[in-house]
DNA sequence: CGCCCTTTTGACTCCACTCAAGCGTCGTGG
DNA sequence: CCACGACGCTTGAGTGGAGTCAAAAGGGCG
């Protein structure tokens, strides 16, 4: 499809996914690898769609149609047992990308947080599209490596850790994420309740609330609303992660 | 090098890394993929090397420097914290590619669970063969998509079951590779130690070998000496596992 | 046969869970 | 503008499942 596009063209298809070119999070996405012309190409594959907070992206089991890129907002990736136990595997922000496990199905479930916007494409363009962007493949298994690390990190977590690590640990990771994407890394805002913290550390609410109370009161952090946490004692809080090889990753 | 390879110089080459073209694991392994020319030229990056139980294959910290192929034996990945305490993230068997994680360290430590081979070669000479060789990448992101889901599942398992759900989560997906790898799938053999198996679930031994009993005594498994069970009741050992969605992966 | 190491069993403890109530905040409607 | 209700967060009291510490039993190997 050799094609030129005309200035008409060019606002009807902006319309569609707006402008790739000057995506928000093109910086830090996985775009970021892509050539103009490559760009262009993909820019036709993607759509923009917005989930409002609750709602389901996508549910475990489902054909595993779709791709995602976060471009604003925050998601949970789920995981259930039937009888209702919950544990959220990964919280995906701006720039995150969503849905590299190439399985025929989805692995989990995903839902947004907060008022979200995804860019989606379908996974056979986006498959045909690898071939001829090899570099994309490139940066995919990068992510997916990254992805592994942080997985591995997790797993010492929910296998290892006391209830204080765990939420030293998980405060300290949102920090350094928020400063990897140029935010403020101190006061740090928590998206999400205490609801899916404790199903992603692997403890209850209650749990969550009386370790953030501990770690309040042994003033390592201060609460300012609910959903910010000013790191006071960075040294202490280090300290409490059991001295873990950290570095995060 | 343009070099055409002499019956001398195959021996000697065969002699370094046995001949990839009947390897043991190639059908499992991830030179499943490869192309006899290129397989050959593959042949030329690796070595065979061979390491005693409980020998440390690479410590989590150290520069990333070779990938591995597990060609016999088995291999346990380990993070471990200051105070000692460990979580063994996965257990590698023949077949299994060892060093996905392309950071500049490793982030775990590999040891050797018995007497293993491995099939070594420098990251960088496999960096220059998946420019040229684009399907060796595909592949791999192919072995790091399925490693994902596992580390999900294990998550799942770490933060929300209980100490016999994962018990029996572990005994069905040991029996469910050893199907997968064309190995009789019932009576599982256990190639590591009661230690192993609590730091890979979230246990202590004593947790393991009381869970081991409390099955035993409900007639869902019979151990055969210590490192070999058998699986009795299958339903009862499904249904043990909170009926997870399992499928395995 | 005897030693050593792994596994099992036992007794007790404790950290996080459960169940339950109280508090604070935000949004809605009167 | 304030009262109310709903929801999420915190706090409290008591329980329990897995951890800890300790010792016995079993298995393998020299």
């Amino acid at each position: 499809m050799g094609l030129t596009s005309s200035q008409a063209e060019r606002r009807q298809l902006s319309a569609a996914a707006g402008t790739c070119a000057d995506c928000e999070i093109r910086r830090i996405g996985i775009c970021g690898s892509l050539e103009p012309e490559e760009l262009e190409r993909m820019r036709r594959l993607v759509r923009e769609v917005h989930y409002d907070a609750g709602q389901s992206i996508f549910s475990e089991g489902e054909p595993a149609e779709n791709l995602f890129n976060v471009v604003s907002g925050a998601v949970r990736l789920i995981k259930f047992l039937p009888d209702g136990r919950r544990q959220i595997t990964g919280f995906l922000f701006p720039g995150d990308f969503l849905g590299i496990a190439l399985n025929a199905t989805y692995a989990y479930s995903a839902e947004a947080i907060v008022g979200s916007k995804l860019c989606r494409m379908a996974r056979r363009d986006m498959e045909a599209q690898m071939i001829s962007i090899p570099n994309f493949e490139h940066r995919l298994l990068g992510e997916a490596a990254h992805e592994l690390v942080a997985a591995q990190d997790q797993m010492l977590l929910l296998g290892r850790k006391t209830s204080v690590e765990r939420l030293a640990s998980f405060l300290l990771s949102l920090s350094q994420r928020a400063r990897r994407h140029g935010l403020p890394d101190n006061p740090v805002a928590l998206t999400m309740s205490r609801t899916d913290i404790a199903d992603f550390l692997g403890l209850t609410t209650e749990t969550v609330s009386r370790t953030f109370t501990k770690l309040r009161n042994a003033k390592v952090i201060a609460l300012e609303g609910n959903d910010t946490v000013r790191l006071v004692d960075m040294a202490a809080l280090s300290g409490l992660l059991a001295g873990d090889d950290s570095a995060d990753s």
